[in-house]
RNA sequence: CGGGGUGUAGCGCAGCCUGGUAGCGCGCCUGGUUUGGGACCAGGAUGUCGGGAGUUCAAAUCUCUCCACCCCGACCA
């Protein structure tokens, strides 16, 4: 491929728009070009990436049993309604209407037609399992699209769905998957990792993440160092303190803290450390109001709290709704003396003593309070909060570390959930009628792109992995229109590289070298061939890899095998 | 959805306060000089100033309204 002829519009400025690095390089890259919020239209050098980034995916999708499908992008509501779905997607599923007045959505992820397909061709278990996937456009109108490509409203997904006779066998495909998904994101050349994941709206049992190692991620990762727990913070228990409660050791007083309404506010006026204070977090669930309990230096988790059953769902209190049932205005609020509601402690405020909380009584806190002398031992104790670094792991073999990720697949074992509701049911060896064991795989291809800039990138551009890279390696020749000799030893040069299997890109352009190799580290090319006729002169080409700070010279008949060497996997 | 902000040439921005008919840099086109890290000189093209309504002799500028986009938030009382 030649530059010349070819589509690339690079920027020296960002546009305003663009925060994050990830989408200010894909713009000033010209990889895509937006059309309106969170849509976008991958421009040639950007979908060159996407295709590489599919034809992975599918070469391991396919070695691993799964068969390739496409499903409609428009979808009649008839199913979305028969799952429950089209009540419970919520505005994020996109809804219009045909020239008859009919329902339909954009398919923000395929379960109802996947199960519906399997309904009709799986009916014997000598079918399965069947493991059918796609790569396809998928649309979910975010509330609030941002990051460019990462979190946008349409996107390519790899979506699959497996059909089992039993559980056991939906474990094995399930494990299947786990690996099949190790091998895609080594093979793409990023830095990820696992994680136990919450099953969240789509449901189900087992479910892991797989994130692409970044700080600028969206999602927060809880692991170990010293063994292999990895999970979402989301779910990654925080055990109960060791040692559990201390006696008391103070009475309990009454102190001004006027203007402090914070646990920061008032550990600081009292000279106590954050984690001796508690907070209460007013909730109502189900009409009924919920004080929640948690350390001062610790942070709620919702979906924890949502899983003990009389809290599912709730909202926070309303500033009204806390004074009518606490009798105090927020930022005093505490456990102390109150009834008539469940009080949730956290694990870890359920074994702390001399403890520091609002006193119920505005400007005012209450210290060395304890449990069961000062106040009723909690309702419930629970663990809902957020683990914080230096953790005990909950596999028992060391302490947790957090670091940030961004989501790029998701794994689940979704059981019975679809195919009982869409009575997708199979004969079994005894002629007897069972639904299937369904399991989901995605994979977020278009954000893959977006992740691995976020993960690979300089002052100078992206860094792309060499298997993603919108080509493997450029060839940028010094006059190429002024010498004869340049021209047609780099024109050789290329011609030899992808007569060699490489997909090069040879930059014709009559630019000065300096545009040409900016364009050439912005657009993230990994290897880097200079042809020129001093080098030319003494048989040599000029390498530079793309994280290399400087060039270095290679025999002119050596140049095809070093680029081959360098790109053969490791 | 709540809060904040921005809309002026392909991109980045100035002009708005104090109304007088639109400008700078980059990019683009032409010619020339250049040619190993985003060159230089000369000439040139490109704007419904986000849309609509209003005030005014006159609106990018003032008023109202609508729209689009971006950022933050939508738990910590």
């Amino acid at each position: 491929m030649r530059t010349s002829g070819y589509l690339i519009s690079t920027l020296k400025e960002a546009p305003s728009e663009a925060e994050l690095v990830s989408h200010r390089l894909m713009l000033r890259a010209g990889l895509i070009r937006r059309l309106a919020s969170g849509i976008y239209t991958w421009m040639p050098l950007g979908l060159r990436i996407v295709r590489k980034v599919e034809a992975i995916v599918r070469e391991e999708m396919n070695r691993a049993g799964a068969i390739e499908l496409s499903m409609p992008v428009v979808q009649p509501a008839e199913l979305w309604q028969e799952t429950g779905r089209w009540q419970a997607y919520g505005p994020e599923l996109l809804r219009f209407k045909d020239r008859h007045d009919r329902d339909f959505v954009l398919q923000p992820t395929s379960e109802e037609v996947i199960t519906e397909i399997a309904r009709s061709e799986l009916k014997s278990y000598r079918k399965l399992p069947m493991h059918l996937y796609q790569i396809q456009t998928k649309f979910r109108d975010e509330r609030r699209p941002r990051f460019g490509i990462m979190r946008g409203r349409e996107f390519i997904m790899k979506d699959g769905y497996s059909f089992h006779a039993d559980f056991a066998d939906l474990e094995r495909e399930y494990r299947n998957m786990y690996a099949t998904y190790n091998r895609i994101f080594t093979r793409l050349g990023l830095a990820f990792r696992a994680v136990a994941a919450d099953t969240g709206a789509i449901g189900g049992t087992g479910s892991h993440e797989f994130q692409v190692l970044a700080d600028s991620g969206e999602d927060a990762i809880a692991f170990c160092p010293d063994s292999d727990f990895a999970a979402n913070i989301e779910l990654a228990e925080a055990l109960a303190p060791e040692g559990g409660r201390a006696a008391p050791s103070q009475a309990m007083q009454k102190v001004p803290t006027p203007n402090r309404s914070t646990c920061e506010q008032v550990v600081e006026l009292l000279g106590l450390p954050l984690s001796q204070s508690v907070k209460a977090i007013a909730v109502m669930a189900n009409d009924a109001f919920v004080l929640l309990l948690l350390r001062g230096d610790h942070s709620l988790n919702e979906i924890k709290a949502a899983k003990i059953a009389f809290l599912d769902p709730f909202r926070f209190a309303t500033a009204a709704e806390i004074e009518a049932h606490m009798h105090c205005v927020p930022g005093y609020i505490g456990p102390v003396g109150v009834s008539g509601f469940k009080v949730v402690a956290d694990r870890s405020v359920a074994a702390m003593a001399d403890f520091v909380c609002g006193a119920n009584d505005a400007g005012y806190h209450l210290t060395g309070v304890n449990w069961g002398r000062d106040l009723p031992e909690p309702d419930t104790v629970a663990d809902i909060r957020n683990v914080v670094a230096g953790d005990p792991s909950p596999d028992g073999r060391g302490r947790l570390e957090l670091c940030r990720g961004i989501e790029v697949g998701h794994i689940f074992q979704l059981r019975t959930k679809y195919s009982e509701k869409l009575k997708a049911q199979f004969l079994d060896e005894k002629g007897a009628s069972r639904p299937m064991e369904m399991g989901c795989y995605g994979i977020g291809v278009t954000r893959v792109v977006a992740a691995a800039i976020e993960q690979n990138h300089d002052d100078k551009g992206a860094i792309f992995p060499a298997p993603i890279a919108p080509f493997e390696a450029c060839v940028v020749p010094i006059g190429y229109h002024k010498s004869a000799q340049v021209k047609a030893a780099a024109d050789t040069l290329c011609a030899e590289l992808i007569a060699a299997g490489v997909d090069a890109l040879l930059d014709d352009r009559d630019e000065r070298p300096g545009i040409m190799f900016a364009d050439m580290e912005l657009i993230g090319i990994p290897h880097r061939l200079v042809v020129s006729e001093k080098g030319l002169a003494a048989g040599t080409v000029e390498y530079k890899g793309r994280r290399d700070d400087k060039p270095s010279l290679l025999p002119q008949s050596e140049a095809v095998a070093a680029i081959k060497a360098r790109l053969a996997p490791a």
